[in-house]
DNA sequence: AATCGTCATTGATTGATGTCATTGCCGGCG
DNA sequence: CGCCGGCAATGACATCAATCAATGACGATT
């Protein structure tokens, strides 16, 4: 863990209570409840059996750990890492606000992954049980937390054509693109971003060394597409972006 | 389609009708059946609307179809590919009896992915619709459902960081331990399959080209690990491929 | 203020894999 | 029977990104 990290919530306490309310947030339009009649919100409430504060470099849940619960973000940001049998690390996903977390543990009781924040965050702990329940007795729940689930495969689909067949270039704004899509969904800005994640997670995650993701935004910035400094990243030619997506190598 | 092409069933009647059996399928111990009471299974053996055959080449489902059932393999061998934007297409992955197909397309109604049956093939059509009814009323069906649902995105892990750390040494080996894996679980030998996929198509599935793939299974050949002849294919050092894996690069 | 660690940038070099091209095998079909 | 098309194996060469290395920026800690 980082000697740079500030822990405003006590990591002692890593369940800490707060009131729930899935009415009243402001991601009930992307998050589970998306399109549910208000009663059958309410129960979503008490199914949501707590949040839980997890500081900047804490572990959420880790590979091989019992699955329990699903976890969906609250605030913040995550990665989600699956190791390879050599033991490197392989960068799966980034999470943010709304995402659901954890669902790789349904297949046989254990997480396959581990889960990391990135920024002090947030996260609304659904149990398992309570939810196979719930999804039972309501029928738009179920399809809303299929839809969820199949919406993780479409992804890592399309995560395997970008890995699969991309160039670095292209990978990199693939990648950017979505980011900046899921940001502006929202309600962030569409053109400017502080990264939550090191060039070296970036690069986990697209399949490339930092290096390659590092000359990739210099290159992208000579050709006016972007302003990066550090962290901080605008986007200054957004069609450029999908271009290069688009067109072959 | 190829000019090789057998059809021995004829291909104007997609929607051929069989009797449903999952109490007596020889798949109801890898299928979704697994794992439920006798009772239960009746009822799902009702909702399995019909049986349709696919003849080599045939396409299941294609790209922006209209979602509206589940297909599990019965018989045969299909492949499920996404394409880029830019119109390649990538193989995202292989299936074989007892696996289910077009679980992404429960996301947004269309499914995202194409299956193509690279040998004459029967299907098990499960209308969607019915099973969400059905897991609503059985927890254990629900349960099944999900956790084949839940695989599918842990299998789907494992090829992104295939895709992304490993050489192509190590791919090789991955997706024939994979196979040989799947195979066996179907009571298939353990080292010998005649594959049912072109080079191209591995090597599409693994991120290679079929050039790579050649030059990786003789190099293999030579190290005596397999005996490859065109598409047969026997592993005679299971060993030495975990081995390969294992090694970090 | 000095030092240390983390992260990022940039350059030089290397190497694995892609690309291109040739050859051969095999089965189907005219 | 012979040709053709699809598939596979292999060699020569090119190239993109990994590796190795040096340096700089920034914050945190002493």
């Amino acid at each position: 863990m980082s000697s740079r990290l500030r822990l405003p919530l006590p990591p002692s306490a890593p369940h800490d209570l707060f009131k729930i309310s899935c009415s009243t947030c402001a991601l009930r339009q992307i998050c589970l409840p998306t399109g549910l009649p208000a009663a059958e919100v309410l129960q979503l409430e008490r199914m949501v059996s707590d949040r839980r504060a997890v500081a900047r470099g804490a572990v959420l849940f880790k590979t091989g750990d019992v699955f329990e619960a699903i976890y969906i973000v609250r605030t913040g940001f995550f990665k989600t890492s699956a190791s390879a049998q050599d033991g490197r690390d392989q960068v799966t996903g980034f999470h943010m606000a709304g995402e659901l977390l954890g669902l790789d543990g349904i297949y046989d009781g254990a997480h396959a992954s581990q889960a990391v924040a990135l920024e002090d965050s947030q996260v609304c702990v659904v149990p398992y049980g309570r939810l196979e329940d719930l999804t039972r007795e309501f029928d738009r729940l179920q399809r809303q937390f299929h839809r969820l689930m199949s919406r993780e495969l479409v992804r890592d689909q399309a995560m395997m054509v970008l890995l699969g067949s991309m160039r670095a270039e292209q990978r990199v704004a693939a990648f950017l693109i979505n980011l900046m899509r899921r940001l502006r969904a929202r309600g962030f800005s569409s053109s400017s971003v502080v990264l939550r994640m090191t060039r070296d997670e970036i690069g986990s995650h697209l399949g490339l060394t930092l290096e390659t993701v590092s000359r990739t935004f210099s290159r992208m910035q000579e050709d006016g597409v972007l302003e990066v400094r550090a962290r901080e990243l605008r986007v200054l030619k957004p069609r450029r972006l999908l271009q290069l997506v688009r067109r072959a190598v």
